[in-house]
DNA sequence: TTGGTTATTGATAAAATTATCAACAAGGAA
DNA sequence: TTCCTTGTTGATAATTTTATCAATAACCAA
């Protein structure tokens, strides 16, 4: 059974609907990986869809679950499908990206919600910091203390 | 010596300058902890301050580490000065939060760094989860296959 | 102090995101 | 299939955030 019909009828069960404006923004996550709402709205403009559309679905799709939302800090909120779980490691120098499977902090999160008593969502959380080439650049100029010559 | 004339000397070293706006932002973010831009805005307009120059030295100032930024899922960015690093954990059903030492993660950014070569910033990560009491409420209404009767 | 360089601001326009609301259509029931 | 309920969309306006650019002022050097 397709993916989209399962989802159609969870939707459903929630007292929502599926609607072709709803395929088609799935649709274009799904051909794509992360997607800001402005590349959303340039890959389903075909449709005659509106760009408020773009945005209420997206918040829709998130709101339940079925999309991640993530801020990687370009000031543009970027969207997916939720899939495996994972993380994001960005280096603020050069832009650089890196993939962390959920595994990896699987037990930090654990020892937070241990911490906290809270219940931690799974997913989708944005590091920054500098990458192993980066970091060379930058010895050489710490960002605090420049002492100047 | 005070605060703001070490500060004031670390950004005439970069290049920068001090200036009568970026003193009353500064004042501000010490007044009251976090802070949107518009609440930043509500507090300094008496100085004939524009919106613009709000968004324009938030920004600055988070790029030059001297104020720290959250996406706390309210839309909308919060400031606050950059102090003792900690994060933020809120409950994504009543919106109760909670602050995290950076002690507590210490350990996990270590391994993450470990992990991926990079350097880690401190801080200021936001997690999302449900607080020990709403746990309760939702415990008999799982998120996902809500098999209805 | 005074003058000159240029980072910064205010004014303004543009772009992005959210809020309203009537018209439409998904989908359950008959 | 037809009808009804109501969730969803498009159109539009309002709000938020960013981009431009000339005028201003911080601050360094004489
Ligand atoms: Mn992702
Ligand atoms: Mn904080
Ligand atoms: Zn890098
Ligand atoms: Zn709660």
């Amino acid at each position: 059974m397709s993916c989209i019909t399962t989802l159609t009828r969870t939707l459903r069960q929630r007292g929502y609907r599926m609607t072709p404006q709803r395929l088609a923004i799935l649709q274009a996550l799904h051909d794509v990986g992360h997607l800001t709402p402005a590349q959303v709205y340039a890959r389903v403009r075909a449709t005659g869809m509106t760009e408020a559309t773009v945005y209420r679905t997206l918040d829709f799709l998130a709101e339940n679950d079925v999309v991640r939302v993530a801020d990687r800090g370009s000031g543009h909120l970027a969207y997916e499908l939720a899939g495996e779980d994972h993380h994001h490691l960005i280096c603020r120098a050069c832009g650089a990206q890196q993939e962390i499977p959920a595994e990896v902090l699987r037990g930090m999160l654990d020892a937070l919600e241990g911490h906290t008593g809270y219940r931690l969502n799974a997913g989708h959380l944005t590091f920054f910091g500098l990458c192993p080439i980066c970091q060379e650049s930058f010895t050489a100029e710490p960002v605090y203390e420049i002492v100047g010559g």
